[in-house]
DNA sequence: CATCAGGTGAAGT
DNA sequence: ACTTCACCTGAT
Protein backbone atom coordinates (compact mmCIF):
# COMPACT_ATOMS: atom_id res chain seq x y z
CA UNK A 1 0.00 0.00 0.00
CA UNK A 2 1.54 3.04 -1.25
CA UNK A 3 0.66 6.38 0.71
CA UNK A 4 1.32 10.08 -0.71
CA UNK A 5 1.47 12.32 2.14
CA UNK A 6 1.89 16.56 0.68
CA UNK A 7 1.80 17.52 4.57
CA UNK A 8 4.44 17.74 7.08
CA UNK A 9 5.47 14.24 7.95
CA UNK A 10 8.51 12.77 9.29
CA UNK A 11 8.99 9.18 10.72
CA UNK A 12 12.33 10.36 12.56
CA UNK A 13 10.42 13.56 13.78
CA UNK A 14 7.67 11.83 15.57
CA UNK A 15 9.34 8.75 16.32
CA UNK A 16 12.00 10.98 18.62
CA UNK A 17 9.46 12.83 19.98
CA UNK A 18 8.40 11.77 22.89
CA UNK A 19 4.98 10.96 22.23
CA UNK A 20 5.20 7.26 21.52
CA UNK A 21 6.70 4.49 22.75
CA UNK A 22 5.89 1.67 20.10
CA UNK A 23 7.20 3.23 17.22
CA UNK A 24 10.78 2.45 16.41
CA UNK A 25 13.37 2.89 13.40
CA UNK A 26 14.00 -1.03 11.73
CA UNK A 27 15.92 -0.46 8.78
CA UNK A 28 16.69 2.35 6.84
CA UNK A 29 14.04 5.05 6.36
CA UNK A 30 11.81 2.04 7.61
CA UNK A 31 10.22 2.35 11.18
CA UNK A 32 8.22 -0.37 12.86
CA UNK A 33 4.82 0.82 15.01
CA UNK A 34 3.24 -1.38 17.29
CA UNK A 35 -0.43 -0.36 17.69
CA UNK A 36 -4.35 -1.26 17.64
CA UNK A 37 -3.33 -4.92 17.96
CA UNK A 38 -1.44 -4.50 14.84
CA UNK A 39 2.24 -4.34 13.43
CA UNK A 40 2.94 -1.62 11.00
CA UNK A 41 6.15 -1.51 8.52
CA UNK A 42 5.74 1.84 6.88
CA UNK A 43 9.26 2.86 4.48
CA UNK A 44 10.11 6.47 2.76
CA UNK A 45 10.27 5.26 -0.43
CA UNK A 46 10.92 9.01 -1.39
CA UNK A 47 9.80 12.36 -0.85
CA UNK A 48 5.95 12.58 -0.02
CA UNK A 49 6.12 8.91 -0.98
CA UNK A 50 5.95 6.07 2.24
CA UNK A 51 5.15 2.40 1.35
CA UNK A 52 3.24 0.57 4.36
CA UNK A 53 3.02 -2.90 4.51
CA UNK A 54 -0.55 -3.21 5.31
CA UNK A 55 -3.91 -3.35 3.48
CA UNK A 56 -6.36 -0.74 1.63
CA UNK A 57 -8.39 -0.91 4.34
CA UNK A 58 -6.54 -0.99 7.34
CA UNK A 59 -4.53 1.98 5.65
CA UNK A 60 -7.76 3.78 5.63
CA UNK A 61 -9.40 2.52 8.66
CA UNK A 62 -6.43 2.37 11.27
CA UNK A 63 -3.26 3.95 9.75
CA UNK A 64 -4.31 7.17 8.13
CA UNK A 65 -6.19 8.49 11.23
CA UNK A 66 -3.74 7.35 13.81
CA UNK A 67 -1.35 9.35 11.52
CA UNK A 68 -3.80 11.97 11.82
CA UNK A 69 -4.17 12.85 8.18
CA UNK A 70 -7.29 15.08 8.04
CA UNK A 71 -5.22 17.77 10.25
CA UNK A 72 -3.11 20.66 8.11
CA UNK A 73 0.07 20.35 10.28
CA UNK A 74 2.05 22.67 8.06
CA UNK A 75 -0.69 25.18 8.29
CA UNK A 76 -0.04 24.77 12.05
CA UNK A 77 3.94 25.76 11.93
CA UNK A 78 3.47 28.46 9.44
CA UNK A 79 1.32 30.30 12.59
CA UNK A 80 4.72 30.25 14.66
CA UNK A 81 6.72 32.87 12.95
CA UNK A 82 6.82 36.36 15.53
CA UNK A 83 9.11 34.40 17.84
CA UNK A 84 12.73 33.44 16.91
CA UNK A 85 13.34 30.98 19.26
CA UNK A 86 9.86 29.49 18.18
CA UNK A 87 9.96 29.37 14.78
CA UNK A 88 13.48 27.61 15.07
CA UNK A 89 12.01 25.06 17.02
CA UNK A 90 9.51 24.58 14.35
CA UNK A 91 11.34 24.37 11.41
CA UNK A 92 13.71 22.49 12.56
CA UNK A 93 11.10 19.78 13.72
CA UNK A 94 9.30 20.20 10.65
CA UNK A 95 7.14 16.93 10.15
CA UNK A 96 5.96 16.31 13.62
CA UNK A 97 2.11 15.63 13.60
CA UNK A 98 0.21 14.69 17.08
CA UNK A 99 -0.62 10.94 16.19
CA UNK A 100 -4.41 9.54 17.24
CA UNK A 101 -2.95 6.76 19.83
CA UNK A 102 -5.04 4.64 21.65
CA UNK A 103 -6.57 6.12 24.74
CA UNK A 104 -6.19 3.42 27.49
CA UNK A 105 -3.04 2.77 26.04
CA UNK A 106 -1.92 6.28 26.61
CA UNK A 107 -3.21 6.31 30.14
CA UNK A 108 -0.84 3.29 31.69
CA UNK A 109 2.40 4.33 28.98
CA UNK A 110 2.07 7.98 30.74
CA UNK A 111 1.63 6.31 34.13
CA UNK A 112 4.75 4.45 33.76
CA UNK A 113 6.96 7.15 32.46
CA UNK A 114 7.01 9.44 35.53
CA UNK A 115 10.72 9.57 36.74
CA UNK A 116 11.99 6.98 33.92
CA UNK A 117 14.20 7.46 30.90
CA UNK A 118 12.45 7.17 27.44
CA UNK A 119 14.47 3.77 26.49
CA UNK A 120 12.84 2.93 30.37
CA UNK A 121 9.72 3.55 29.49
CA UNK A 122 10.15 1.38 26.51
CA UNK A 123 11.62 -1.53 28.01
CA UNK A 124 8.82 -1.47 30.51
CA UNK A 125 5.83 -1.38 27.91
CA UNK A 126 7.40 -3.91 25.63
CA UNK A 127 8.14 -6.24 28.54
CA UNK A 128 4.07 -5.40 29.98
CA UNK A 129 2.75 -5.95 26.44
CA UNK A 130 4.74 -9.31 26.43
CA UNK A 131 3.37 -10.85 29.67
CA UNK A 132 -0.48 -10.28 28.88
CA UNK A 133 -0.99 -8.71 25.72
CA UNK A 134 -2.42 -10.57 22.56
CA UNK A 135 0.15 -12.28 20.39
CA UNK A 136 0.34 -10.32 17.28
CA UNK A 137 3.42 -11.74 15.53
CA UNK A 138 6.64 -13.87 17.10
CA UNK A 139 8.30 -10.63 18.13
CA UNK A 140 5.24 -8.23 19.04
CA UNK A 141 2.26 -8.40 21.40
CA UNK A 142 -0.98 -6.28 21.72
CA UNK A 143 -0.95 -3.40 24.71
CA UNK A 144 -3.10 -5.51 26.81
CA UNK A 145 -6.57 -4.63 27.84
CA UNK A 146 -7.53 -3.66 31.45
CA UNK A 147 -8.40 -7.54 32.44
CA UNK A 148 -5.38 -8.55 31.03
CA UNK A 149 -3.39 -6.68 32.90
CA UNK A 150 -5.93 -7.61 35.83
CA UNK A 151 -5.55 -11.60 35.21
CA UNK A 152 -1.53 -11.52 36.00
CA UNK A 153 -0.13 -11.83 39.75
CA UNK A 154 1.02 -8.01 40.90
CA UNK A 155 4.48 -10.16 41.39
CA UNK A 156 4.81 -10.76 37.64
CA UNK A 157 3.33 -7.47 36.98
CA UNK A 158 6.47 -6.08 39.34
CA UNK A 159 8.72 -8.08 36.67
CA UNK A 160 8.21 -5.26 33.89
CA UNK A 161 10.04 -2.76 36.33
CA UNK A 162 6.68 -0.58 37.33
CA UNK A 163 8.62 -0.34 40.72
CA UNK A 164 6.04 2.07 42.91
CA UNK A 165 4.08 2.72 39.55
CA UNK A 166 2.64 -0.68 40.12
CA UNK A 167 -0.30 -0.04 42.43
CA UNK A 168 -1.08 3.20 40.30
CA UNK A 169 -1.34 0.40 37.23
CA UNK A 170 -3.27 -2.16 38.81
CA UNK A 171 -5.83 0.75 40.36
CA UNK A 172 -6.15 2.11 36.56
CA UNK A 173 -6.84 -1.09 35.17
CA UNK A 174 -9.00 -2.20 37.89
CA UNK A 175 -11.51 1.31 37.42
CA UNK A 176 -11.53 0.43 33.17
CA UNK A 177 -12.54 -2.82 33.69
CA UNK A 178 -15.26 -1.62 35.40
CA UNK A 179 -16.39 0.88 33.64
CA UNK A 180 -15.73 -0.27 30.60
CA UNK A 181 -17.07 2.52 28.57
CA UNK A 182 -15.45 5.09 30.44
CA UNK A 183 -12.39 5.91 28.44
CA UNK A 184 -14.59 6.83 25.53
CA UNK A 185 -16.79 9.37 27.63
CA UNK A 186 -14.19 10.76 29.17
CA UNK A 187 -13.92 11.83 25.53
CA UNK A 188 -17.04 13.61 25.90
CA UNK A 189 -15.90 16.33 28.31
CA UNK A 190 -14.37 19.52 27.40
CA UNK A 191 -10.78 20.03 28.28
CA UNK A 192 -10.94 21.22 31.96
CA UNK A 193 -13.28 18.66 32.75
CA UNK A 194 -11.11 16.19 30.84
CA UNK A 195 -8.05 16.77 32.84
CA UNK A 196 -9.83 17.00 36.16
CA UNK A 197 -11.06 13.28 35.57
CA UNK A 198 -7.93 12.11 34.39
CA UNK A 199 -6.59 13.82 37.32
CA UNK A 200 -8.36 11.88 40.08
CA UNK A 201 -6.67 8.66 39.05
CA UNK A 202 -3.46 7.66 41.31
CA UNK A 203 0.10 8.12 39.63
CA UNK A 204 -1.66 11.33 37.42
CA UNK A 205 -0.67 14.46 37.93
CA UNK A 206 -0.77 17.70 35.60
CA UNK A 207 2.36 16.22 33.70
CA UNK A 208 0.59 12.76 32.74
CA UNK A 209 -2.94 14.38 32.44
CA UNK A 210 -1.85 16.52 29.66
CA UNK A 211 -0.13 13.65 28.01
CA UNK A 212 -2.62 11.59 28.01
CA UNK A 213 -5.60 14.51 27.32
CA UNK A 214 -2.94 15.40 24.09
CA UNK A 215 -1.68 12.21 22.75
CA UNK A 216 -4.55 9.58 23.57
CA UNK A 217 -7.41 12.32 23.53
CA UNK A 218 -5.95 14.43 20.72
CA UNK A 219 -6.38 17.76 22.86
CA UNK A 220 -4.12 19.75 21.06
CA UNK A 221 -3.91 22.99 23.48
CA UNK A 222 -2.25 20.92 26.34
CA UNK A 223 0.97 22.11 26.46
CA UNK A 224 2.64 19.41 28.90
CA UNK A 225 5.85 20.51 31.04
CA UNK A 226 8.52 17.61 31.63
CA UNK A 227 11.87 18.57 32.62
CA UNK A 228 13.34 19.36 28.84
CA UNK A 229 9.94 21.77 28.33
CA UNK A 230 10.78 23.68 31.60
CA UNK A 231 14.23 23.75 30.57
CA UNK A 232 13.40 25.57 27.29
CA UNK A 233 11.37 28.05 28.63
CA UNK A 234 13.41 28.88 31.56
CA UNK A 235 16.59 29.92 29.05
CA UNK A 236 13.97 31.25 26.14
CA UNK A 237 10.74 33.36 28.45
CA UNK A 238 12.07 33.83 31.45
CA UNK A 239 9.69 36.45 31.86
CA UNK A 240 6.86 33.80 31.11
CA UNK A 241 5.27 31.46 28.30
CA UNK A 242 1.88 33.28 26.97
CA UNK A 243 -0.27 30.17 26.29
CA UNK A 244 -2.56 32.48 24.72
CA UNK A 245 0.05 32.98 21.39
CA UNK A 246 -0.58 29.88 20.09
CA UNK A 247 -4.25 28.07 21.31
CA UNK A 248 -5.50 26.14 20.45
CA UNK A 249 -2.50 24.55 18.80
CA UNK A 250 -0.48 24.89 22.27
CA UNK A 251 0.21 20.65 22.47
CA UNK A 252 2.01 21.15 18.33
CA UNK A 253 3.76 24.34 19.30
CA UNK A 254 5.20 21.80 22.76
CA UNK A 255 6.31 18.62 20.04
CA UNK A 256 8.28 21.03 17.92
CA UNK A 257 9.94 22.57 21.53
CA UNK A 258 10.53 19.06 22.69
CA UNK A 259 12.05 17.79 19.95
CA UNK A 260 14.06 20.80 18.81
CA UNK A 261 15.43 21.57 22.46
CA UNK A 262 16.37 17.97 23.25
CA UNK A 263 17.52 17.39 20.08
CA UNK A 264 20.02 19.90 20.10
CA UNK A 265 21.11 19.53 24.09
CA UNK A 266 20.88 16.07 25.08
C1' DC B 1 29.33 2.58 40.53
C1' DA B 2 26.71 6.85 41.39
C1' DT B 3 23.53 9.53 39.26
C1' DC B 4 19.59 10.54 36.77
C1' DA B 5 15.35 9.80 34.45
C1' DG B 6 9.53 13.42 30.07
C1' DG B 7 6.68 13.15 38.29
C1' DT B 8 3.53 12.32 41.96
C1' DG B 9 1.49 12.24 46.46
C1' DA B 10 1.98 13.01 51.10
C1' DA B 11 3.94 15.49 54.71
C1' DG B 12 5.54 19.63 56.35
C1' DT B 13 5.68 24.81 56.44
C1' DA C 1 -1.16 27.56 48.65
C1' DC C 2 3.60 26.63 48.30
C1' DT C 3 7.92 23.66 49.37
C1' DT C 4 10.22 19.46 50.30
C1' DC C 5 10.94 14.70 50.05
C1' DA C 6 10.74 9.62 49.31
C1' DC C 7 10.08 6.57 45.83
C1' DC C 8 11.35 1.60 42.25
C1' DT C 9 14.58 0.53 38.97
C1' DG C 10 16.68 0.61 34.17
C1' DA C 11 20.00 3.18 31.49
C1' DT C 12 24.40 5.55 31.15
Amino acid sequence: MELKVKDDFDLEVIAESGQCFRFNKAENNTYRIVAFGRVLTIEKIKENTFKLDCSKDDCKKIWYPYFDMDTDYSAIRKKVGDNTFLKECADYSKGMRILRQDKWEMIISFIISQRKSIPAIKTSIERLSKICGDKIDDENHAFPTPIQILSVSPEKLASCGLGYRLDYIIKAAEMFYENPLLVEEMDKLDDEKLFEELKKLQGVGDKVASCVALFGYHRLNFFPKDVWINRALCEHFPDGYDMSLYAPYNGVVQQYIFFAYRSKNK
